[in-house]
DNA sequence: TCCACGGGCATTTTT
DNA sequence: TGCCCGTGGA
């Protein structure tokens, strides 16, 4: 009758105390989203709290947009009146408000890693220093971790000669940041911390607004967002922090354990509700798990169970190299597939991206579709950034760096000489470069030519300035058109070129969605909304695919069949970790990797793996000794690939090149190269698509252009 | 303005 | 060993 009813006993628990804090320590696939949304629910149908009065708090956007659907589905439409995001989209929110109490201008952007390491660079050269010896990341980690800690130019004291060097380029990083009315994923946390701390009345208003606080993962947060959260929650102490000691992986990049050590210290009075009961995982695989981070001694402490049973015992095999380490992987997944697995069912997961290569040329050879997931991310392509670059000086005049970035691109004869000229013009007169350029006329030293160019470069920037009443996706769209990129790309007609015309076509395309969701063609919400959108929160489920990725990426998913390679020491628990003593780290990884497997577990390592081109001979993974063995069978190379297909070596004969042959997955392609001989012949296919992959000949399956047979 | 070469570097990643 | 970035030459 209730909604409650659907919960179990802890989980009805934690939705039941809605006053004063607490602290849900949700175990790996113990119903942690499903407990968190029928909280809401529940306070929003049968306490009389309005959807207005609850601030959810998220890690990803992916996360924050679940949320909101499933409360959104339980409570209807009033859920609008929500605010639920990432800690950074909520600072946004709030900042935009508010930030003129800190002298900045309201139409801010957000710089992202990339923005803010090109601003240092400029800093460091201005400096004259080399920046070889003084890279701008050294400076940007410096600073991240000083604004993590809270910390500001005025109070960063390091005597040392290298820190006296990182507090004179965080001052001026942080001077020209604000000349610019720009703010990096740092501040926009750290502003908002100072403005709630100065500025009482915006507090208060928050504090009066938000009667209740709810924060997911919240091992992860770091001190600065730990303080936002203090200065968010009132003085009934509304608060409920959900999250799990044991999957703490973010240690290194400011995320502080203690925030969720020490909760009931912070907020004094406050329960905790342990979920225990796992709803993903077999009993093996969650015994493995547990005997693993059970040798860790910084945790709270929680032991997972499921009603599942058993389940299969969990699979090891100890490859000669990396290379058959990656071909058993195939082998498995292979056998899996003939059993009725989907490839989507299937993830492989190790510690380090280089760890792909291995896995994805394996895949390749037994012509297994796979999706690596990481990499290069939308908003970050060049051709997308120098659209978002005219964007953002269009809606912030101030923006010089963004202005710096496109001036000349494409080409418009404004060269090196005359973009110092124009630079220190702006600087004499306090100006920003946008209207350097409109000023021209009165820069000294400026060639006839860089004068006109900078003349139509401030028109054109007008021009772009004028069309506010248009949709976004036109405005977007004319000027992607009108500033030349479009154009420059289509003159260049190569493949590469093709996909950064597609990648603008869909950066039209999602502004279009922008305004048609949001329903606003706002420009500086557009921005806002990008810098803190990244697509693998879009990854849509399409296609099909063995899924390939680093622990750290699988955080959150589940599968019902997992390999987890490279269980060596030295590869994971990673070196580095050793010398660190973050090994407590790598085990909470371990376990988080373990608990993705619904079903089937697979553990993996190789004899010797070449890295950074040296061989090197690794011992087993103290994690794997970490395991009881009673858990454990010792995987056997499956029968070789050839008898599992039916597949006879005779088949691979009659390749030849350039010959037209039909994979059954890619379709129609032409032969580019063979290698080997017998059951070892790889062959390589040009597909029309312009993919070139290459198979196993014997597991390709193809079929010859002249006789249909199933051949080759 | 583009390409080619070489040096340096090499966990993990979101916002 | 492989990639990325910056430089320098054509």
């Amino acid at each position: 009758m209730s909604l409650l009813d659907e919960l179990n006993e802890p989980q009805r628990q934690a939705c039941l105390v809605t006053d004063g804090p607490v602290l849900v320590l949700a175990g790996a696939g113990s119903g942690k989203t499903r407990t968190l949304t029928y909280r809401i629910a529940h306070q929003i149908q049968s306490c009389g709290v309005h959807p207005g009065q609850i601030l959810a708090f998220t890690f990803t956007n992916k996360a924050a947009r679940e949320m909101k659907n499933r409360i959104s589905a339980l409570v209807g439409p009033d859920s609008r009146f929500m605010w639920i995001g990432t800690f950074h989209s909520v600072a946004v929110r709030i900042l935009r408000e508010n930030i003129r109490h800190l002298g900045y201008d309201d139409r801010f952007v957000v710089y992202d890693t990339d923005d803010s390491k090109a601003l240092l660079k400029d800093i460091v050269r201005e400096l004259n220093w080399d920046d070889k010896e003084w890279p701008p990341s050294l400076f940007q980690n410096a600073i991240s971790r000083a604004k993590n800690r809270f910390q500001s130019p005025a109070q960063w004291d390091d005597p040392s000669f290298f820190g006296e060097r990182v507090g004179e380029v965080y001052r001026r990083y942080q001077k020209r940041l604000k000349d610019l009315n720009a703010l990096d994923f740092d501040d926009l946390i750290f502003q908002t911390v100072s403005l709630l701390e100065t500025r009482q009345e915006v507090r208060d208003h928050y504090q009066r607004r938000f009667r209740h606080v709810l924060v997911d993962e919240y091992q992860d947060t770091n001190l600065a967002q730990y303080q936002m959260v203090r200065h968010l929650v009132g003085p009934e102490g509304n608060i409920c922090a959900v999250g799990d000691d044991d999957q703490s992986i973010y240690g290194w990049r400011g995320a502080d354990m203690r925030n969720i050590l020490e909760f009931q210290r912070d907020f004094p009075g406050a329960q905790i509700v342990r979920l225990e009961e796992n709803y993903r995982s077999t009993q093996v695989i969650l015994d493995a798990a547990n005997a693993v981070v059970k040798h860790n001694h910084e945790r709270l402490g929680k032991e997972l169970w499921t009603r599942k049973g058993e389940g299969d015992q969990i699979r090891l095999y100890r490859a000669p190299d990396e290379e058959s380490e990656a071909w058993y992987a195939a082998e498995v997944i292979h056998e899996a597939v003939r059993r009725g697995r989907r490839l989507s069912d299937c993830a492989i997961l190790y510690r380090t991206n280089a760890q792909s290569r291995a896995f994805e040329m394996a895949m390749a050879r037994a012509g297994i579709t796979y999706r690596l997931v990481g990499g290069k991310r939308f908003y970050e392509r060049k051709e997308v950034k120098d659209v978002l670059a005219y964007l953002r000086v269009v809606f912030n005049p101030s923006d010089d760096m963004s202005l710096l970035r496109v001036i000349n691109y494409p080409r418009r004869g404004i060269g090196d000489v005359a973009q110092r000229r124009l630079r220190e013009f702006a600087q004499e007169q306090n100006l920003s470069l946008a209207e350097a350029l409109q000023q021209a006329d009165a820069v000294e030293g400026l060639s006839a030519q860089a004068r006109r160019a900078s003349q139509d470069m401030a028109e054109l920037l007008g021009r772009f300035r004028g069309q506010e009443g248009e949709s976004l996706a036109d405005r977007v769209r004319h000027i992607a058109e009108a500033s030349g990129i479009m154009m420059q790309l289509r003159q260049e007609r190569t493949r590469e070129a093709d996909d950064r015309l597609e990648n603008i076509g869909e950066l039209i395309s999602e502004a279009k969605r922008f305004e048609d969701e949001q329903g606003t063609p706002d420009l500086g919400e557009f921005l806002g909304w990008v810098s803190l959108v990244s697509d693998w929160d879009e990854t849509d489920e399409d296609g099909g695919g063995v899924w390939l990725m680093t622990v750290h990426s699988a955080k959150g998913l589940e599968f019902p069949l997992v390999i987890v390679g490279g269980l060596e020491e030295g590869v994971f628990p990673h070196a580095r970790s050793m010398d660190e003593g973050t090994v407590e780290e790598e085990r909470r990884l371990m376990y988080v990797a373990v608990t993705r497997a619904e079903e089937e577990l697979y553990l993996t390592n190789a004899e010797t793996r070449t890295m950074l081109g040296r061989t090197t001979a690794n011992p087993a993974s103290r994690f794997i000794k970490e395991i009881p063995e009673s858990l454990i069978s010792r995987g056997q190379r499956l029968a070789a690939p050839d008898r599992a297909t039916g597949a006879a070596s005779h088949r691979v004969e009659g390749l030849e090149l350039g010959q037209k042959v039909r994979h059954p997955r890619f379709g129609w392609g032409t032969i580019v190269a063979l290698r080997g001989e017998g059951d070892d012949t790889e062959v390589t296919i040009a597909f029309p698509g312009g993919g070139v992959r290459s198979f196993l000949a014997k597991f390709a399956q193809l079929t010859r252009e002249e006789t249909g047979l199933s051949g080759a």
